[in-house]
DNA sequence: CACGTCACG
DNA sequence: ACGTACGTGACGTGT
C-alpha cells in the first residue's frame, strides 16, 4: 500500500474560505471566518483521505524570481482585505498547535513549493493530493498526483478532483499542455500576458493540435485561424515569457524533510485552548477531552492545587476570622441550584481559595449569616451575578459589593455571556476550564458527589476569578469614565431589578385560559377555510409548506425569496391580499396562533401556583445599547398594538387592595435627540409642546401646518423613527412602501429642516469611527467593530449603529435612573406600592389603593428629574384595574 | 440548533 | 453593485 500525503496551498484555501463563509467574529471582534473555513476544509479532506503525511505551504511576500522576469507579474492583484490579512497569523498559529508541518520560503511561491514536494513524493512512491482553490495547479496532475479544488457552497463544501485523466477529459489537454494552454490564453489575475487575440477556444484548439507552443511555432504555417497565426508570429517573446511564468517549478531548492510532515495528534490541548479563544464552538465538540486533561492545565499563576475543600466548622471559622482581620476585598460565590445552596466559594489571595461545603456540621444558615456578617463589616465582596445571590444574602445598594459581570458588561456589552471563564480570558488573560468542560451537562447536585474534584474547581474558579478581576475591572471602569455609570446606575439597579423579580406580577389564569379557548375555535375555522381555498391540508405554520401552496400551487406573484425558500412574512403577504382570498385568512391565522401559543398558553406556564404571580427575569447584561431585557417570560412584548392581542393585558392584574399606575415617557428618544443634537427647531417644538410629527410633516412635505393630512403626519412619523434608527433611504422606502428615490427626498428635506440633527449624526459617526465606540449621555459605551469593515453593508450597518446607540442608550440610561429613584422613594416612604415592570420607556407600579396620589406624584417627579435635558421630559400616567385598562 | 416569523419598545 | 431600517425574546418547523 502506498503512503499518502496531502499538500495544501495555504493562502489559496484561506482565501477560498474567506469568501465562501460569511463574516464571523469573536465577541472581541477578531475575524475568524477564513480560519474556520480552512479548518473545516482541512478536516473534511483528512476524513476522506486518511493520509499519513500533511504539509501546508504559504507564499512569502518577498519578490519571486518571476518578478525579475516580468515586473508586472501579479502586479494588478488587489491587496488582501484587512479582515483576511488578520487571519493569516491565526491560521499559522492553529496549524502549529496541531503539529502540522508548514513551509514557506523566500524566492518561491506556494505553487513552486507544492510542485517540488509533490514531485519528490511521487518519485518516492507516494500518493499525493494537492488542495488548492487555484486551477494553475492542474499542470501538476498525474496518475499519482491528484489536484483537489474545494468549492464552498451553501450546502457545504464540494470538492472537484483532478488526476491526469480528469484534466484531459475536462480541458482536452494533458496537465503538461495545460501550461501551454494558459500561456497562450494569459491570465489576468496572475498577470500572465498571453498572446493577444488568443482566448480559451483558440488556445485549446492550437494545443490539442500541436501539443505544445514550441511545436506550434515549428509548424506555424499550419496554425489556424489566420488571426491567431499572425499574432503568434508577432508575439514570440510574449508566448515564451508567458510559458515561463505559467510553469510551476518542480525542482526548487528547498529544505524539506518528509518525516516532519507526519501527522501527529491534531486535537490536542493547545488546539483546544486556541479554539476556545477563537470561539469555535462546533469544533470544540470534536475533542475527546479524555485524551488530555482539559481541566488540570497549568495556567499562569492559578494554582488549582490550592483549591481547597472545607468541610469542618472549625476550618470555616478560621477562614471568616482571617477575612475580617485582614479587612481586604474577597472573591465570593454562592454555589446553588434551584434555590438549594450547596456551599460557598471564597478567594482572598493566590493561595487562599476555598469551597466551603454544606454538610451536617456546616448549615446553610450558618454560611449565610457569616456572609451577611462580612457585608455588615464592610468587607468588599467581589462576585459574578449578584442579582442571583440576593435570593440568599442580605445586601443593599449601600453594601460594598462589586459585580464583575456588570463591570465587564459595561466595558464590552457585546458578549454573549459573562461567566467566570469569559472574565478570566478577557481580563486575567488566562484560559480556564468552563463549567461545560468541568461538569458537562451534569447538575451541580450530581457533580458534587460524583465528580467532586471538578466540582471543586468549578466552585473555586467562580470566587478566584471574581477576586482577581475586581481590581482590573474597577480600574478599567475608571479609565473609561464609566465608574459613575457603574456605581450610580448599574449597581443600584441590580437591587431594583432583584426586587421587581421577587415581587412579580399577578396573572389571572382564567382570563388566559378562556382567551385561549376562544382563539382555538377561531383558529379551527380559519384552518378549514384555508384548506378549502388551497384545495389541500397542510401545515400553515410551516413557511416552507405555506410558500409552496401560495407561490407554486396558487401561482401568486412573489416579491422576495429567503435563502431557504419564499418569504411569507406579513409585509409580503399584505401586498397579495388583492391577488387571492386565501391571504387574509392566512394572516389572521398567523395572528391568532401567535397569540395562543406565545401569550395565552405560553404565559399560563409561568404563573407560580403559590402566589398566582409571574416572576419573570430582568436581564441587565444582554443588550448592546444598555437597555434591560426580559425573559421567562418576556414581559416587554405583551401585545398592545392590535385590539385582539391587547386583550391579553386583561390577564395582568394587581393584588387585592391594589391598582395599577402606569407611566410612560412620551417620545423619549426624539427628545434625547433634540437635547444631544442641540437642534433649535426641534428643541423649540418640544418646549412649545407641539405635535412633532405634524411639524416634521409640514416641513418635509412643504405644507402649511394646519393643512397637514393624516397620511403626511404618519409618513413624517416614520421619518422621525428612521432618524433614530440611523436613517437609510432603502429602509425608509421599505417601511413606507415608497421608492428609494422618494425616501431620499424625504430625508433630504428633513435634514434641511433640522440642520443640527444632520450635523450631529455626521459628527457621531465620525467620532465613533475614530474611537471605535459610541457614547451615551451617561458615558455608556458600545464598541462598533463593524465600522472598520471593508464590506460596504457591514460598514453601513456600523454607521446606523453609531447613530442609534447614543440615542437608544441615553434613553435607557434615563429610565434606569428613574427606576432607581422611584424604587428608592417608594421604600423610603414605607409605601406598600412596588415597581413591578419596566418596558423600555414605561414603568408599571402595583399601587396600594391608599397610595394612588403619592405614587403618581413620585412617578411624575422622579421620571422628570431623572435627567436634565434642554427639552421637557413629558410623561403620561394612567391607572387601571388591569394592565389593559392602563391606556 | 438555525431559521422564519412576529410580539414589543 | 452591494441589499438594510435600531434594540430585544418566544414559538414552531425542519435539518
Amino acid at each position: 500500500m502506498n503512503k499518502k500525503i496531502v499538500l495544501i496551498d495555504g493562502h489559496s484555501i484561506l482565501n477560498r474560505a474567506f469568501y465562501g463563509i460569511p463574516d464571523l467574529t469573536t465577541s472581541q471582534g477578531i475575524h475568524t471566518n477564513a480560519v474556520l473555513g480552512f479548518i473545516n476544509i482541512l478536516l473534511k479532506i483528512l476524513e476522506e483521505e486518511k493520509p499519513e503525511y500533511l504539509t501546508v505551504a504559504f507564499d512569502v511576500k518577498h519578490p519571486t524570481f518571476r518578478h525579475e522576469l516580468y515586473p508586472e507579474y501579479k502586479g494588478t492583484r488587489k491587496p488582501m482585505m484587512e479582515e483576511l490579512r488578520q487571519q493569516v497569523p491565526i491560521i499559522k498559529e492553529v496549524l502549529t498547535a496541531m503539529n502540522i508541518k508548514t513551509i514557506e520560503q523566500g524566492g518561491y511561491e506556494a505553487d513552486d513549493i507544492l510542485g517540488t514536494i509533490a514531485n519528490r513524493c511521487e518519485t518516492n512512491g507516494f500518493i499525493v493530493s494537492i488542495v488548492s482553490g487555484d486551477r494553475d495547479l492542474l499542470q501538476l496532475a498525474s496518475e499519482k498526483i491528484k489536484i483537489r479544488i474545494p468549492k464552498t457552497k451553501l450546502t457545504g463544501t464540494q470538492i472537484e478532483d483532478y488526476n491526469e485523466k480528469d484534466v484531459i477529459e475536462k480541458y482536452m489537454v494533458t496537465p503538461k499542455q495545460f501550461i501551454d494552454l494558459k500561456a497562450l490564453m494569459g491570465d489576468v489575475s496572475d498577470n500572465i500576458p498571453g498572446v493577444p487575440g488568443i482566448g480559451e477556444k483558440t488556445a485549446t484548439k492550437i494545443i490539442s493540435q500541436f501539443k505544445s507552443i514550441e511545436d506550434a511555432y515549428a509548424h506555424i504555417e499550419e496554425v489556424t485561424p489566420t488571426k491567431a497565426r499572425e499574432s503568434l508570429r508577432n508575439n514570440y517573446h510574449l508566448a515564451t515569457l508567458s510559458k515561463t511564468l505559467a510553469t510551476i517549478e518542480i525542482n526548487c531548492n528547498i529544505d524539506y524533510n518528509i518525516e516532519e510532515a507526519k501527522i501527529k495528534e491534531l486535537f490536542n490541548q493547545d488546539v483546544y485552548m486556541l479554539f476556545k479563544k477563537l470561539e469555535f464552538k462546533s469544533l470544540i465538540n470534536k475533542f475527546n477531552t479524555d485524551s488530555f486533561n482539559a481541566n488540570e492545565q497549568v495556567i499562569n499563576n492559578v494554582k488549582t492545587e490550592e483549591f481547597k475543600l472545607i468541610d469542618s466548622l472549625e476550618k470555616a471559622e478560621l477562614i471568616f476570622e482571617s477575612i475580617i482581620k485582614s479587612n481586604k476585598p474577597i472573591g465570593f460565590s454562592i454555589i446553588a441550584e434551584a434555590s438549594n445552596i450547596l456551599g460557598i466559594s471564597i478567594a482572598y489571595s493566590d493561595n487562599d481559595i476555598y469551597f466551603i461545603k454544606i454538610n451536617n456540621e456546616i448549615k446553610s444558615n450558618y454560611l449565610i449569616n457569616k456572609i451577611n456578617n462580612l457585608i455588615e463589616n464592610n468587607i468588599l465582596l467581589s462576585t459574578i451575578n449578584l442579582k442571583e445571590e440576593l435570593t440568599f444574602i442580605t445586601a443593599n445598594e449601600n453594601s460594598k459589593v462589586f459585580d464583575v459581570e456588570i463591570g465587564a458588561y459595561l466595558l464590552n456589552p457585546l458578549k454573549e455571556t459573562y461567566l467566570y471563564d469569559d472574565i478570566a480570558k478577557d481580563y486575567l488573560n488566562i484560559t480556564v476550564p468552563s463549567r461545560q468542560d468541568l461538569l458537562l451537562k451534569q447538575t451541580l447536585l450530581n457533580s458534587i458527589t460524583e465528580n467532586e474534584s471538578n466540582f471543586l474547581q468549578y466552585a473555586c474558579y467562580n470566587a478566584f476569578v471574581s477576586f482577581k478581576a475586581f481590581d482590573i475591572i474597577n480600574n478599567k471602569l475608571k479609565e473609561t469614565n464609566m465608574l459613575n455609570l457603574y456605581l450610580d446606575i448599574e449597581m443600584p439597579l441590580v437591587y431594583t431589578l432583584f426586587e421587581m423579580e421577587q415581587r412579580g406580577i399577578k396573572a389571572d389564569s382564567n382570563v388566559l385560559i378562556e382567551f385561549s379557548q376562544k382563539l382555538t375555535s377561531k383558529i379551527n375555522n380559519l384552518e378549514q377555510e384555508i384548506y378549502k381555498l388551497s384545495g389541500e391540508e397542510f401545515n400553515i405554520n410551516s413557511p416552507k409548506q405555506l410558500g409552496e401552496i401560495l407561490f407554486n400551487k396558487l401561482k401568486l406573484p412573489f416579491a422576495k425569496k429567503t435563502k431557504t425558500g419564499y418569504s411569507t412574512s406579513a409585509d409580503i403577504l399584505e401586498k397579495l391580499v388583492d391577488e387571492h382570498e386565501i391571504i387574509n385568512p392566512v394572516l389572521e391565522y398567523r395572528q391568532l396562533t401567535k397569540l395562543k401559543s406565545t401569550y395565552a398558553d405560553g404565559l399560563v406556564n409561568y404563573i407560580n401556583p403559590t402566589d398566582s404571580r409571574i416572576h419573570g427575569k430582568f436581564n441587565q447584561t444582554i443588550t448592546a445599547t444598555g437597555r434591560i431585557s426580559s425573559t421567562e417570560p418576556n414581559l416587554q412584548n405583551i401585545p398592545i398594538r392590535m385590539e385582539l392581542g391587547r386583550e391579553i393585558r386583561k390577564a395582568f392584574v394587581p393584588e387585592d387592595g391594589f391598582i395599577f399606575v402606569d407611566a410612560d415617557y412620551s417620545q423619549i428618544e426624539l427628545r434625547v435627540l433634540a437635547h444631544i443634537s442641540g437642534d433649535e427647531l426641534l428643541i423649540n417644538a418640544y418646549n412649545e409642546e407641539q405635535d412633532i410629527h405634524k411639524i416634521t410633516a409640514s416641513q418635509v412635505f412643504n405644507t402649511p401646518l394646519n393643512e397637514v393630512t393624516k397620511e403626511q403626519r404618519s409618513n413624517a412619523k416614520a421619518v422621525n423613527f428612521g432618524i433614530v434608527y440611523g436613517i437609510s433611504s432603502f429602509g425608509l422606502g421599505q417601511d413606507l412602501n415608497i421608492t428609494r428615490k422618494e425616501a431620499e427626498k424625504y430625508i433630504e428635506q428633513y435634514f434641511l429642516t433640522y440642520k443640527r440633527v444632520k450635523e450631529f449624526l455626521d459628527e457621531t459617526v465620525a467620532s465613533t469611527k475614530e474611537t471605535g465606540y459610541s457614547v451615551t449621555m451617561f458615558n455608556r459605551r458600545r464598541l462598533v467593530p463593524e465600522l472598520k469593515s471593508s464590506n460596504f453593508m457591514q460598514r453601513s450597518f456600523g454607521e446606523r449603529i453609531a447613530m442609534n446607540s447614543p440615542i437608544q442608550g441615553s434613553a435607557a440610561d434615563i429610565i434606569k435612573i428613574a427606576m432607581i429613584k422611584v424604587n428608592r422613594s417608594l421604600k423610603e416612604r414605607n409605601l406598600k406600592s412596588r415597581l413591578i415592570l419596566q418596558i423600555h420607556d414605561e414603568l408599571l407600579i402595583e399601587t396600594h389603593l391608599d397610595e394612588i396620589d403619592v405614587v403618581k406624584q413620585i412617578l411624575t417627579e422622579k421620571m422628570h428629574e431623572a435627567a436634565d435635558l434642554k427639552v421637557p421630559l413629558d410623561i403620561d400616567i394612567n391607572t387601571g384595574v388591569n394592565w389593559f385598562e392602563c391606556k
